[in-house]
DNA sequence: TGCAACTGACTGACTGGTCAGTTATTAATA
DNA sequence: TATTAATAACTGACCAGTCAGTCAGTTGCA
């Protein structure tokens, strides 16, 4: 029963109402324009409660970086260990449709898009996403191109290829519905979307000699 | 015979020289981070000067923008010209060659990176970037399906999907070879890629009932 | 041709304001 | 009462933008 008086003590929650302040910011800004004192009032705190818990703006950069780098690791290891090998069709059209549906809200792609505008600033903070989302993300394809060729229903296709192949659409998706999105122009479902793309990468846009499938 | 002594006047090439100064500055740290005084020093002149020739910082980033949007949307103008519709296969594998030779020269791509990177910042920007850089990209793009459609050589496609996967493994290739890229992974051959990248697009990852093609 | 008067591109010191990080103090809890 | 969470006032560094002054180069006159 504590009724959040102004004062109430919850050290434990701070952090992550930090966090989740400085991530509204620093995407709304970016992170050099970012003001803490502003990270403070959105996390209901003065500036210098910020400085018990963090030792410096940066560090709540990379407190954040890698707290979404794990969420996003985690959710692709996931992902490879349920059933791609049982019908990597069917897996690819999942994966896709779980991306662009998370992506769809801008509180998940906030993250990514905010080590996407600050990657080239902060080389290292670039590096850790590499190896711990980035790199998980090959191995997940790659797994399920093998697992699709195994079984025959993928064609051998060069795996780099099919990595920029698989990811690349969803990216475009994402950079257009949130960055360049206009506000009079509509929202699409992001399940047909994700179907739509599916359907061109897994079969082509040419016609083909034997007919539709 | 003028050698360049340090007072030679030429203020004709001054604000195309301070404008490749203030992109090279503002792609390594940022718009916000940038100093006026980097790149007025990399442009080989004094703080003041710059701002004979533009009214402020802000004013550099615009300008550097309507530069690279005017130039991109020429490129793709005058690729939607050049014979899409007697050959729209050999049309996406040469616009898709066309774009990753280019954007694999970091000068290139540096304009694009940092609208990508500042247009949550700057929506104005962004908008911009969007009506004429975008909206151009998808013009030229739904042309080329259409033309191949007429000629039956392209499934009838969703056109927003089919824009996603044309631009979309560009764009992820674009950001794994320039702000991802580690130091010892292979650099891969653009016209390569983009082969190998057509081949997927076009093709389709399954294999096809009718048999290679 | 020589030189004085002039021009305007350029400089660098300065100002005003902003903001990351610090600290002295106060309020709440145990 | 002791301890800890939190505040708010403060400091020092930094930087965009300004402006009085300098000087390379030009023009016009003798």
């Amino acid at each position: 029963m504590t009724k959040p008086t102004k004062r109430t003590r919850r050290p434990e929650a701070r952090p992550d109402e930090i966090l989740d302040a400085a991530l509204a910011v620093f995407t709304e800004t970016g992170f050099a324009a970012a003001r803490v004192e502003d990270i403070a009032a959105r996390a209901g705190l003065s500036k210098g409660a910020i400085y018990l818990y963090f030792p410096s703006k940066e560090a709540m950069l990379n407190a954040l970086v890698e707290q979404s780098a794990g969420a996003l690791a985690k959710a692709g290891e996931k992902l490879v260990a349920s059933g791609a090998a049982s019908d990597p069709e069917a897996a690819y059209r999942a994966v896709l449709t779980m991306i662009l549906t998370a992506m769809a809200n801008p509180d998940v792609s906030a993250a990514p898009r905010l080590v996407l505008a600050e990657a080239q600033r902060f080389p290292v903070l670039a590096a850790y996403y590499r190896t711990n989302v980035i790199d998980t993300g090959r191995r997940t394809m790659r797994a399920l191109l093998e697992a699709g060729m195994a079984k025959g229903v993928f064609r051998p296709v060069e795996a780099e290829a099919a990595m920029r192949a698989f990811a690349g659409p969803a990216i475009a998706h994402m950079l257009l519905t949130t960055i360049f999105h206009a506000p009079d122009d509509p929202v699409l479902d992001p399940a047909d979307m994700a179907n739509a793309i599916a359907d061109i990468i897994l079969n082509g846009i040419k016609v083909q000699p034997g007919g539709a499938p």
